[in-house]
DNA sequence: GTCGTCATGTAACGTGTTACATGATTTC
DNA sequence: GAAATCATGTAACACGTTACATGACGAC
């Protein structure tokens, strides 16, 4: 995000600022840019440090920025599924009520957790420096993981409640 | 589910039972039936056709089953994030207020489509014969993409108003 | 006549993760 | 003394999609 970077600092970005809707490894960073400056679209710089590994400092060329506003005004792609609990769940036949609760119970506690996490980055960006224009964005894609945060949870509710519902009626 | 298929009907499967949260082409499939098969998991069984190509109907083997049902009850793998509509609202500071607005209107009409699609399927398993287990199972894996559809409905609405404000306070 | 369905599969390509390799410095 | 951090990168592998190929049938 703005200014010149190495691939090392991307991934860094990557972590703390986009994690929760975004991944990408330095497996994939480095090649990558390696592509982009033979395409002119970024350009390279390499500072020396003592007693450390040189850095490779990145910056986006005029030509980079057109394409990258370019693909941000272009329709998003369609996420494509790979719920592994949920396929679990959907076949909870082939097991025991016990081992899907036990499903259940392991996404509630994790999925408290994130809610917490989720509380801790929001404080995080008021107390960073940053414009409001930065921080309206920023804020917004992490509102977008509170709610599904939130509507992951009450899932999990329900779905104990429905299961626990579907055995009371099984040994009557 | 349930009985022997070939990859073919194993892909219909997946497209209307389980691709809110789980998708898999046929060049997976075929590929991993073989594959499956040299293991003994599954095996095979020419059945000739006229008029029609023969189908190839796979059976789970015993061992294939207990295989099976030792991978439900391990601990699920947790989700990789790749949201490309969350990824261009972050950097929204480089594209106008339109342009994001754009972006979410167009989610929101995506997801109310969404939100019909899963009230039909839900009718759909109440009319289809089923054990009432297999109907839970199958209504919570729904249940869980309703959750998450109405709370990405509620985001919208939610940055929607956001970015309004913003506006607001930016021209006065 | 063209398109979609049935049914199989391969091959090319693209995407993504992990492990390995280097090597000094700092922290526990 | 071991492990993490800084910083780069390559290579092997695994995963996934798409296009292609075949060929008959039925619907429009």
């Amino acid at each position: 995000m703005s200014g010149p970077k190495s691939g090392y600092d991307l991934k860094k970005d990557f972590e703390e600022q986009i994690s929760h809707f975004w991944t990408e490894s330095l497996g994939q960073i480095y090649p990558a840019l390696k592509k982009l400056e033979k395409e002119n679209l970024v350009t390279q710089k390499v500072v020396r440090q003592e007693a450390r590994p040189d850095r490779k400092v990145y910056t986006v060329t005029p030509s980079g920025q057109q394409l990258f506003r370019d693909w941000l005004e272009q329709p998003a792609a369609p996420i494509k599924w790979r719920n592994e609990l949920l396929l679990k769940v959907f076949f909870g036949t082939e097991m025991s009520t016990d081992a899907v609760l036990n499903h259940i119970v392991q996404l509630e506690s994790e999925q408290k957790g994130v809610r917490q996490l989720y509380q801790y980055c929001e404080d995080e960006i008021d107390r960073r420096p940053g414009s409001p224009e930065r921080k309206l964005y920023w804020k917004l894609a992490l509102a977008s993981g509170r709610h599904i945060n939130k509507a992951r949870l009450a899932w999990c509710r329900e779905a104990k409640a429905a299961i626990h519902d579907y055995i009371e009626n099984q040994t009557e």
